[in-house]
DNA sequence: AATGAATGAGCTTTCATTCAT
DNA sequence: TATGAATGAAAGCTCATTCAT
C-alpha cells in the first residue's frame, strides 16, 4: 500500500507476467513481515501490491502457490548468491572465500528483515508442511554441504589435527541459523555487526590459521 | 491432617479445573505439532483433549489465550529446569555444570519433537505477534544471560585470554537454536546425538580445560 | 423467506438434526423452484429457512452434499410412494392398479410445481453430472422396472396379442416424464387434469380391456 | 457477375462476423454437454472455439445472449426441418407424412447428443428463466400445434372413431421429449432405434391404418 | 476486429465464539 | 461446569466483463 502502488488509480496497464508475479511477491513478502504466515490474506496483498483483489490468482492460481513461490524467492536468491560466491574464482585463497562466506551471510542484502521474516515464518510451520520443510531444509542442506567442502580444503591446508568439517558444517549452519533467528526478534539485542563477529569467531576458533578475530 | 480435610472440597474443584487446563494445553501441542498454528482449531483441540467444543473458551477464554499459555508451558518448563541446573548446588565444579547444560539441552525431555514443534510455530509467527516475540525472546535472553554468567566464571577460573563471556553465550544459545531447528525439520539429517556433539565442539573449543572432546 | 421462517429473531434454539436438515432441504427446493440450481446461493437458501449462513454446512458439510440430499429427498419419497402402491394389496384387481398409479403420478403430491421444478432442473444438469444422473436414472429404471411388470401381469391376464410390456413401460415412463415436464414449464398450456387424461388415453389403447376413457 | 464483385468487400466482413458467431455457438454447444450450463464459462468456450477470451463478448454482447443464441440455434433448426417437412409436397399420403416425422425426431441430426444436452439444459432452468421457457415452450406448442392438425387430417382421412387429434398431439409431443430425456440420459438403457420404435406403438396404436408396426 | 491482462462483485466455506440447555 | 448447535464475520476463489493495446 505504501511502496508499489505508485500509479494507483485504475492502472489497468498490462505489464509483462514476469513484472507482475515480482510485484506480487514483494507484497506478499512485505505482508509476511508485517502479519506473519496466517495473517496474510490475499486482500492485503492485493491492497499493498496496489492492484485488484483477483490479479493475485490470475498470476499464481492460488495463495498457496503465491505463498511458495515467495519463499523459493527467498531461498533462490540466497542459493544463488551462496553458489556464485563458493564457485567464484575471484577469491586468491580459502581464506578470502571463509571471510567472504561471512560477509555475505551478513550482508544487507541477505539479513534484510523482510527476507528473514519470511524465512522463519515458513520454517515454523514448516513440521506441519511437507512442501515448505522441502524447500527450507534443501537450502540448508545445500549451504551446509557447500561448506564441508570448503572447510575440508581449509582443513587439508591449514593442517588443522583432528577438526572434522561434517561437524564443522553442520555447527556453522546451525549457528547461521540461530544468530539470523535471534536478529530477527530481538535487533536490539543483538545487532548485524555482533552476529557476524559470533560467527567469525567460530570460524576463528576452528581454524585460527585462516580467520583472524580483529577485523 | 486437618489442611487436607479442610482443603479437599476446594481441592476437588480446583483441581479438576488445573487437569482440565493441563490436558487442554497438552491436545493443543499435538495439534500444533500436527498441523501447524494456522492449522490448529479449537475443534481439533478439543476433540483431541476428548472434551467438548466449548470446554475450551470456558478455561482459557479466547483461541489466542490458550494458544499463549501452551507457549508458556513450555518455556516455562524450560526456564524452570535450565535455572534450576544453574542454581544447583549439586554440581562441584564448573565443567560440570558445562556438561549438565549440554545433556540438559539436548535431554529427550527437552528436545521432545511436539515441544520444539510448538516452539518453532510460535517463533515463526513472532515477527508479527509481539506477545509471542516477548516469551520467546524472554526465554532466550534469561538462559544466554545464565550462560554469559557461568561463561564469565568458566574463563575466570580457565585464564582464557582474550575469551567474551557475552559473545560466546550469544553464540551458544544462537547454536542451541540453530541445532534444535535442524534437528526438528531434518531429524535424519541430524539427530540428538551429532547436535550434542556439535555444541559439546563449540564448548570445547572456547574451553580445551573445562570440556574434552572425547565423551 | 416466508413459511419457514416463524421464529426469525434469534432463534437460536438447538433443534434435532432431523428437523434441520428437512427445514433446510425445504428452503432449497423453493430456492431452487425460484432461482434455479445454479442460481440457488447458501445465502439465499439459509435466509428462506430463517437460519444463519453457516447452519447449511453445518449440516451438510457442502453445498453439493446440500443438493444431493434434496435431490433425494424428491425422489426417495417417489419411489416410496410407487413402491409401496405396487406391492400394496389394497387394490384388487390389476385394473385397479393400473388406476392407482395414475392418479398417484398426477396426483397433486407428487406433481407439486416446487418438488417437478427440483426434478428437472437436476435433469437438466445430469448430462455433466454423473451423480445427479445417478440419482435420477435410478428412478426411471425403478419406475420402468415396475411397470414392466405390472404391464406384464396385464397383458397375461387380458391376452393382449403382440403386445409387449418392455416397450410399453418405456413408453409409459416417457410419456409421463414429457407431461411432467410440459405441465411444469406451460401450467397454462397442460394442466394436471388434461396430463392425466393423455396418460390414461396411453393405458387405454394398450389395454382396452382393463382401462376405459371416460372415468 | 456484377453483383459478386460489388458484394466481394462487404461480403468479406459480412460473412466472418457470422462465422465466428456460429463459431463460437458450437463451442458453447460443445461446452454445455461438457461441463453443463452453470458449468460453461466464458473462458472456456472461447478456448474451445481457439479464439481470445474478449471475442465472445465483443459478437454477443454478454454471456447470457450468447446462450440464448445458443438455445436459438437448436430450437430454430429443429423448428425449421419440422415446419419444412409438415409443408413439404415431398409426401404423397398422410401415412407418408406421419413416418417421416418419425423418421426425423429421431433422426442422428435431432437426436445429436450435444443438441440434446443443450435443449436439456436450458430447460431444466427455464423454470426460473423466462426467457428460457419462452423458447423452449414455444418450440414444443409449434410442433404440438402442427401435429394436432396433422393427426386431425388422419383422423379425417381413417375415420378413426371418438380420437381426439389435440390429445394425441399433446401425448406425441410429450412422449418425444420423454424419450429424448431418456436417451440423453441413459443411453445404453434406451437407444435411438429402440425410442423410435416406442414412438412408432404410440402412432400405430392411435392410427392403426396408417402407421404398421412391423418397419 | 481482436486480444487477454486486469477488475471486483459474489460465491462457498471455515471457524472462533456464543449461549440455551 | 459442561455441552455442542447455532451464528456470522472473514477468508479464498471464480469468472463475466472491461478496455488499453
Amino acid at each position: 500500500m505504501t511502496d508499489n502502488a505508485i500509479d494507483k488509480p485504475r492502472a489497468r496497464r498490462a505489464l509483462p507476467k514476469k513484472v507482475r508475479r515480482e510485484q506480487l511477491i514483494r507484497a506478499t513478502m512485505t505482508c509476511i513481515a508485517k502479519n506473519g504466515l496466517s495473517g496474510t490474506t490475499m486482500a492485503q496483498v492485493t491492497k499493498e501490491a496496489g492492484l485488484s483483489l483477483g490479479i493475485a490468482n490470475l498470476h499464481f492460481e492460488s495463495k498457496e502457490k503465491l505463498l511458495i513461490a515467495t519463499l523459493r524467492y527467498v531461498t533462490d536468491e540466497y542459493n544463488r548468491g551462496h553458489a556464485e560466491l563458493l564457485t567464484s574464482d575471484r577469491y586468491q585463497t580459502i581464506a578470502d572465500k571463509l571471510e567472504a562466506i561471512l560477509k555475505f551471510d551478513f550482508s544487507a542484502k541477505v539479513t534484510e528483515k523482510k527476507k528473514m521474516a519470511v524465512w522463519f515464518a515458513f520454517w515454523g510451520e514448516a513440521k506441519s508442511r511437507p512442501t515448505y520443510n522441502r524447500i527450507c531444509s534443501q537450502t540448508d542442506f545445500m549451504a551446509e554441504d557447500a561448506m564441508s567442502e570448503l572447510f575440508q580444503a581449509t582443513i587439508d591446508e591449514g593442517r588443522y589435527q583432528g577438526a572434522d568439517a561434517a561437524l564443522l558444517a553442520s555447527g556453522y549452519t546451525a549457528l547461521i541459523d540461530g544468530l539470523w533467528l535471534n536478529m530477527l526478534l530481538s535487533p536490539r539485542h543483538l545487532n548485524r555487526a555482533t552476529a557476524h563477529q559470533v560467527a567469525r569467531h567460530y570460524l576463528a576458533s576452528a581454524f585460527p590459521k585462516h580467520i583472524k578475530l580483529d577485523t
